[in-house]
DNA sequence: CTAAATCTACCCCAAATGGGGTATTGTTTG
DNA sequence: CAAACAATACCCCATTTGGGGTAGATTTAG
């Protein structure tokens, strides 16, 4: 019996999440909130196993609720279900500790599918939103700067976001440290910045 | 109709995948590989649209392999079909661009349905890797280091990262700079570190 | 071939950072 | 309450970094 608690203002669609879930069999609705200010204080009492969560709500957004709730009890996992598949809100989401992210037209058989994989410790996503999320993780390799940086700038770069100081790059690569200096300062004025980190924030190595 | 090819050095289930591929009627083998060498050079003349490949596999590993055919060719997306959950490899295959990630005990029906996925702009992975994908972002959340930073430390930090400087991150505060110097040195000894970037690492922030 | 770009390396100097102290003021906690 | 911790802020001094040049050697591109 999977315990199930949703959270969504627009009053249509909590009314159909609730329909759908009573006519599960392995399911009970054990809580429903209208926002996320309410669910913050009773979640807690209830321990849901899953909570079903919209994003856009009024007050206090969904993001920061779980980000609260996730905090405060780590063992509830918590099923995005929102009209957006905007990035950021996607993104932002999961670090929040949202493990599910669904479309609200994934249609009936998709969302019961989904809470069944999320309490079976999967990661339920619109196949749309999985590729957004997979390809976070190839994005900085085909990085643009590539036109901008020289080869070797990029290398200094590198070994500068894993810390070493200017002299230990230059012994690294049998280089002077004003050889360093000259190719960082070159790669300042490139990328408009003044110093390491701020170089390393453009390139995306930070 | 979906151009596919293998890259798999187990003959036997080669020969499975190429018998599962035979019977769709929307799915054409245009290409069967037992090594990546092999692969990297005839893909790029037989341009598919699918790539089903293997990791471990003797000689050039799956990584690489997709590493070079991606880099060369964009547009094919790769699904790999390996025994092995191991994280590292995941992120790997990840990072090297492949899309779609599935376990090779995953079924017949499941190897198409996550072929079609992809083909459809989706991430097909088992719910397993799934949530190992979805926990990285999340990972970085719950650090340990709370414990061992003050609350303002974390605070300085957190501008540090953002690449102001000492006296930047002294006004916003309303603070001396000798205070904000006197915090990261603090947090140095406690990082066990000697520079910001060294210390960002260590925290997570880099 | 000439021009531009790249890599290398030096100069000087100012600003920022790191490492060692010390000290005052609260706050927390055993 | 005393001890520990946290936050603030100053001292001194060495090292590192950033910003401005210049310049030779090589490679690349027009």
């Amino acid at each position: 019996m999977i315990k199930i608690a949703i959270v969504e203002d627009n009053k249509i669609f909590r009314e159909a999440l609730i329909q759908l879930i009573n006519a599960q069999s392995n399911m009970h609705l054990v809580g429903e909130f209208a926002s996320a200010e309410y669910a913050v204080k009773e979640i807690p009492h209830i321990l849901p196993d899953i909570v079903i969560a919209d994003i856009e709500m009024n007050g206090m957004n969904g993001i920061e609720m779980i980000t609260i709730l996730k905090h405060t009890i780590p063992a509830i996992e918590f099923l995005v279900c929102t009209i957006h598949d905007n990035t950021d809100m996607v993104f932002d989401a999961l670090r929040a500790g949202a493990c599910g992210y669904i479309l609200k037209d994934s249609g009936s058989e998709s969302i019961i599918k989904s809470i069944i994989e999320l309490y079976n410790g999967g990661a339920p996503m619109s196949p749309f939103i999985a590729k957004k999320v997979i390809s976070e993780f190839s994005r900085p390799k085909q990085n643009n700067f590539h036109n901008l940086l020289t080869e070797r700038e990029i290398e200094i770069l590198q070994y500068t976001a894993k810390g070493l100081l200017n002299k230990e790059i230059a012994s690294l690569l049998f280089l002077s440290n004003e050889t360093v200096k000259s190719h960082l300062r070159n790669i300042y004025v490139k990328l408009q910045v003044s110093n390491k980190i701020e170089a390393l924030h453009k390139v995306g190595l930070l």
